[in-house]
DNA sequence: CATTCGTGGCC
DNA sequence: TGGCCAAGAAT
């Protein structure tokens, strides 16, 4: 038996069940894939269920406005996926006749679709011999096969695409691919399980006692910190939230207005300064409160942040038009970033 | 091609 | 606790 073999013979027995799993139609494929990108399986179970149920087909979806699927998508993270999503819906509506392509070239013109979900998408909902090459297959084959070089860098995502394209089943794609990156993901994990693994004694990294420190990764840049200052400006039952329609994080989603500084700085003089009168238009509010300090990690940058309370007795003068004045029953028809989210469950809100 | 795009779980 | 990482893609 050879190594797909093996693998695939381990992942009939062991595979979980997981609802993507039971369909071919490519458009529920894509679906998921996209949703796994960067994202655990158990985060994106229940992200995938209400995404075909809300939009079932390429056609619903293209009909969908960017805000209510930003909405489903709220909580997930990456959100210029389904922000692609969308227009992918559109090209494939119009391009494709409504339909995913079935060959490379087409499918992967697509927007959000890159090597690996093309590849994903052709060989589990076509059965095209296209080998993924994930996080999963990078660390299964650099230690299998001992490659103790970066994989993070192209020469070393490269070598390890030719070894997964020899290594590929071509009468079963679908189910060797899943079956790599099922056993990356439960056996040869980042703290792996080689007591329980099938493959050890062929294992390179296990036969070297170097399963530790492989896959051999470069550095990551050191995490940006950012300071930003969130008014929850509140007229009566109301307040006031703006689109992030801007080139930066959380494109597209809705938050606070807010005040970025270049260090740690308490705002609560804000309102009897000019800047106030710059930013907002207003004349100086009755009271600013001070509500509570969080610290919320991305994966490039580390936001501080600082709520505010401020009441104000006029509307906001909003020469800019950047604000949206909306009551607390309609914030869950606007998609807000987890930071703002979880503002929203904490005892100053309720 | 290195950086930037979220969020949550794990140790 | 801080760093690593997860079915990557766009720029």
């Amino acid at each position: 038996m050879n190594i797909s073999n093996i693998l695939q013979k381990w992942y009939a027995a062991n595979k979980r069940n997981l609802p993507w799993r039971q369909t071919k139609n490519p458009y529920y494929i894509w679906i998921s894939e996209v949703i796994l990108q960067q994202t655990r399986v158990a985060q994106g179970i229940s992200y995938y269920l209400n995404f075909i149920k809300k939009y079932p087909t390429v056609k619903l979806l293209a009909n969908a406005s960017e805000k209510d699927v930003l909405n489903l998508w709220q909580g997930l993270g990456y959100y210029s996926r389904a922000r692609n999503m969308l227009y992918a819906s559109k090209q494939i509506l119009e391009k494709f006749n409504g339909k995913i392509p079935d060959n490379y070239s087409q499918i992967i013109e697509i927007k959000g679709i890159g090597k690996y979900t093309a590849s994903a998408i052709l060989s589990i909902a076509y059965d095209k011999p296209y080998p993924v090459v994930d996080g999963n297959v990078l660390r299964v084959l650099s230690r299998l096969y001992g490659y103790a070089k970066p994989v993070n860098i192209n020469a070393g995502y490269n070598d390890i695409y030719k070894i997964a394209a020899k290594l590929i089943d071509k009468k079963n794609p679908g189910n060797h691919n899943q079956a790599i990156m099922e056993f990356g993901a439960l056996i040869c994990s980042p703290v792996p399980y080689c007591e329980n693994c099938i493959l050890k004694l062929i294992c390179v990294a296990y036969k070297n006692k170097i399963i530790d420190k492989i896959p051999v990764k470069t550095k990551k840049a050191k995490q940006k910190i950012r300071y930003f200052n969130y008014f929850f400006v509140q007229n009566k039952n109301s307040f006031y939230i703006r689109k992030r329609n801007f080139k930066d994080i959380w494109e597209n989603m809705y938050d606070f207005p807010l005040i970025e500084t270049k260090k740690k700085e308490l705002l609560i003089n804000i309102i009897n300064s000019d800047k106030w009168y710059e930013i907002f238009q207003q004349i100086k509010p009755k009271k600013i409160k001070y509500i509570n300090s969080i610290v919320h990690i991305l994966t490039h940058q580390k936001i501080k942040t600082t709520f505010y309370n401020v009441q104000i007795e006029h509307e906001l003068i909003d020469t800019n038009n950047a604000y949206i004045k909306i009551t607390k029953k309609e914030i869950k028809n606007f998609p807000f970033p987890n930071l703002i989210n979880q503002f929203f469950n904490t005892q100053f809100f309720n």
